[in-house]
DNA sequence: AGGGTATATCGGGCCGACCCGATATAAAGT
DNA sequence: ACTTTATATCGGGTCGGCCCGATATACCCT
């Protein structure tokens, strides 16, 4: 595992979209929006349980879900025919920090 | 003096433009980027010197001026004809605050 | 008043972002 | 093998952001 390098650009785009802000704070807490997974929280959030909370259609999340992650402010792990999606707090972190020195 | 309220999403988008961060960095360290400046730098950079940096045209970058003037990131001040900005040094801490509390 | 300088605004063209439905791919179950 | 479920990708339409040159506005000076 390594850590991609920051993109500060890519990241502030990704931040730019108010429903990839929305996902990033609902897999802060999804235990919260969650609740109903079959599968533990702790593997990360399944991309359908994503969609539905939304209200976009699936396709249009997809692409959100590849944005957050090219940004690198997500990762995701495959098991079997789901896709889970977690914070990558380092990352999330290590931007913020960047941000508070350079802004 | 009243801070208008901090709108998340309208910063977040001005701080989306790659032109816009380089304006806020130079107003960062005016002595720096505009040492050749008649007025005092106390006041604020003029329109036309950051103009003349970012080498878009002149209509261009008075947007861009604008985009984080209503972001709340910057204040103008207008002495004669012309107009000197500067960063709201207060404005850009609290929203780095927010984000810190809220990313 | 008239001319010069500084900035804002307008109108139009272009491009990328975002949305969607439809289709492709992959895994699982029957 | 076929069907169902989950996700990604594709193609196309729309919209907003960004760029520019041209024009409007505001201020200053003579």
């Amino acid at each position: 595992m390594q850590t991609a390098h920051i993109d500060h650009q890519e990241i502030i785009k990704a931040l730019a979209h108010p429903v990839r802000r929305d996902i990033l704070n609902w897999l802060k807490n999804p235990e919260e929006y969650f609740a109903d997974q079959d599968h533990p929280l702790e593997i990360g959030v399944c991309a359908g349980k994503i969609d539905r909370l939304t209200g976009l259609s699936q396709s249009s999340v997809s692409a959100h879900l590849r944005t957050l992650q090219n940004a690198g402010l997500i990762t995701s792990k495959k098991i079997g025919q789901w896709h889970f999606f977690k914070r990558d707090e380092a990352a999330i972190q290590a931007f913020l920090e960047e941000l508070n020195n350079t802004l």
